[in-house]
DNA sequence: ATGTTGGCTAGAAGCCGACAA
DNA sequence: TTGTCGGCTTCTAGCCAACAT
């Protein structure tokens, strides 16, 4: 009687094997970690090329302290507002106590002189992007208060019932089955599914309030079911946007935040030596790590202008996504003096949905899609004198990195390309950037070197 | 029946009225504060001047983040091992979550060449440390596995429910009252308080197990109960040492931590500018706030060598304290190339009961009180000509401060002093701490103009 | 003096279909 | 199709003294 050889209870929470004790680490599933990251997370791959926005980064912090940038933080003039990077490592991690995901990202500056365009780089980054793993079969569901309350069990949509559990015996009376799950910390949780009710319906009892207590869910929160590659059922969760639950933190005080993370970037970018950064996905919209790819077709295939009608994704209420439609407003640079010439966030928005009260109304360049016909532009004058373009192109789906090379330096062929990237003409792709930096080239969103 | 006009349950916990919302702030029951933080921990008034050590603080993240050191961290050349600084403001947390307490400390370096040798500072801080407030009533108990079992209530030692708990009526039978008690965020929690069962003793039961759910308390965690002047009861937790909850902060790189806090500390010290640090006393034994008085009188009063005997206090089970007796082993600087000359746990020691594996083995000197007699050392050869010092003093218990200027320099009396500390000859005390810097005469802990 | 246990009981947890929306 | 509710059952939370240390 005083220890039960095993446990009287159908359903029981208990942590798996591996554990993260002696070096050995857990390893998130990613399907689930994307699952509850979200739709629009797409973390660009390691060894591939990004760009690190410091203003993001530091913007995250604050937002997850819930506490503005003070005046009190040094400057760092020597950090530029955008790093070139090459990102080393990327790990999937998840709160033991909350379950928020984040990633751990090892980046490392690229110096400017010896970044010589490199086609591979950005034609693996862009592959990269248009990389849409295969989605997994996946729902997700918003708790109902039903769902979580102590009276009863969880109600599962039917069609996801029927498109991610195992199917029922309908033979039995009434249909039911025991369902085991993994959550992101490998910890196994089991519900008994049953099939009953008068309409019928899909419903989780036994075990499914053990789950609610344990992760300290509530109406509002998001559930996610999702099926690996080995038929195995796993799943997740998704916090409703409460107030951040750590507003500060007691270990570190929000101006040594911010401080710790430009002088970690400096450090970084003065010796071109890898440093580190943590991603939350959902604390706060601030994708401050861009793929290379996605930066440089922002910046390059887009002719900006005030007034410009534009599409840009969110994410629904369920998981999914939907474009909405906005209008420029405002070109103009969110911190002019502590971050010069910084594309983060320089566009000021409006939105056509009235009902679109929390929207952003800053957001960053490559995150817009313009619905006018994108405007491409030429490589600098010594690019440009072969074949004179004719501005306008357009707006067809092709608008690829592919065709922005073929339409921007047509001499080059795919074959020659391939086979010595590194031989190409030395279009520095720092020089770009640099030109970014540029105050004199900078009225513009773009550099204006088009009818000059 | 939908929303019952008040709650049927005897115990419940109603946050109280004033919110941190809108700018007020919630105020920490300072005594409740210190009964949690436990015995050791003395924090410096605010407008008193303390030593900062960089070094512990980075340590005490370090603890907290169950990470150590990295050497990607770069070098801050310019910022000393110990910073003297001017303790503007001290504010009292608790984390909203699980209740550990920690302290917000603004600092501000005092520059060097201001700082003449200020008795007033010095007094003040040396008063601070002596003024040990009254503690008030209070007991603090160890959980046991009845206590947090759902099997029943709390077992309240007889001692502390006499003490601290108001009188029972004992012509009731059995006799029982209402006790309501408030934790460190002014919630407040209410308990059946009994005295009952055979031989009879004290008991919390009703209202007991919503507490213990609430706090997340397990058996080895502690509970205390103090009452305040206004015969109000007060609560509050200590949990056992578990593993720190936050392995990761998911905020930002240990890295990135240690870089802010240097930075930070570095920015500061070079522009003479405010800062905050977080101490978070039960993270880890990392005090590295220093009161300037506590600090001078080690550094300038005990004459330490290998060898030597001492006691140093620790905190015992039940919230009181204890002396150890111990031996210095070593007189080594932890890291002798990042922290030149620090006095951070630059004595190694051996502690005499075999049961103390626990026992840290490098401590500061100023955790420790020496056995032998304290020696007395003269401030720098132009002060010492007057009256040459016998080496060696009783030990007796007035060797306080005060008892060190008269005798380190007797020729300033307290009137003098009292009336116009400015006005008084010219003993810098930087040059004292630019001196424990310089290595030229730090071969042994104290400079050895004794016998020059 | 106080930690643990068995006995007992009140009340919450939790399973079910009914009934809307 | 699915959220909520009343009815009913099961089981745990929780009060008590006995007993042990």
């Amino acid at each position: 009687m005083k220890t039960p050889a095993n446990g009287a209870g159908a359903a029981s929470a208990t942590s798996a094997s591996n554990s993260c004790e002696g070096g050995e680490k857990k390893s998130i599933n990613p399907e689930l970690w994307q699952a509850c990251a979200g739709p629009l997370v797409n973390l660009p791959p390691a060894g591939t090329h990004v760009v690190y926005f410091p203003q993001g980064h530091s913007e995250q912090v604050a937002a997850s302290m819930k506490k503005d940038v003070d005046a009190q933080i040094p400057n760092y003039p020597n950090l530029p507002s955008k790093l070139l990077c090459l990102l080393h490592n990327v790990t999937l991690h998840a709160d033991p106590e909350t379950d928020e995901v984040y990633a751990q990202m090892t980046l490392q500056p690229v110096p400017s002189f010896c970044m010589q365009f490199d086609k591979d780089s950005l034609l693996r980054s862009d592959l990269a992007l248009k990389t849409n793993k295969p989605q997994p079969d996946f729902f997700c569901k918003t708790l109902t208060a039903s769902d979580t309350s102590t009276h009863g069990g969880f109600s599962v949509p039917r069609r996801a019932a029927e498109k991610i559990f195992p199917p029922l015996d309908f033979s039995m009376q009434p249909p039911a089955q025991e369902l085991i799950a993994r959550d992101l910390h490998d910890t196994v949780w089991t519900f008994r599914h049953i099939y009953r009710g008068q309409p019928k319906r899909h419903l989780l009892t036994t075990g499914w309030s053990l789950f609610v207590s344990g992760k300290r869910l509530f109406a509002g929160d998001s559930v996610l079911f999702i099926r690996d590659e080995k038929q195995q059922l796993l799943l997740g969760i998704r916090r409703a946007n409460r107030q951040p639950t750590n507003l500060s933190s007691s270990v570190l005080s929000s101006d040594s935040m911010h401080i710790g993370i430009l002088a970690a970037a400096a450090h970084a970018a003065a010796n071109n030596s890898p440093f580190t950064v943590f991603y939350n996905p959902r604390a706060s919209p601030s994708e401050f790590v861009i793929p290379l790819a996605k930066y440089y077709k922002a910046v390059y295939s887009n002719q900006l202008s005030l007034g410009m009608r534009f599409r840009m994704m969110f994410e629904t209420e369920e998981s999914g996504t939907r474009r909405y439609m906005g209008t420029i407003t405002g070109i103009s640079e969110l911190d002019p003096v502590r971050w010069k010439n910084s594309q983060w966030r320089n566009l000021q928005v409006g939105w056509d949905e009235s009902t679109a009260g929390e929207r952003r109304n800053r957001v960053s360049i490559w995150e817009i899609e313009p619905v006018t016909a994108p405007f491409f532009i030429c490589p600098p004058t010594y690019f440009r004198s072969k074949r004179p373009r004719q501005p306008g192109m357009p707006d067809d789906e092709s608008s690829d990195l592919d065709n922005l090379f073929r339409r921007t330096m047509p001499w080059i062929g795919d074959d020659i390309c391939m086979k010595d990237p590194q031989a190409l003409p030395g279009l520095s792709l720092v020089q770009w950037m640099n030109m970014q930096q540029n105050p004199s080239l900078a009225n513009t969103i773009q550099p204006n070197y088009m009818h000059s």
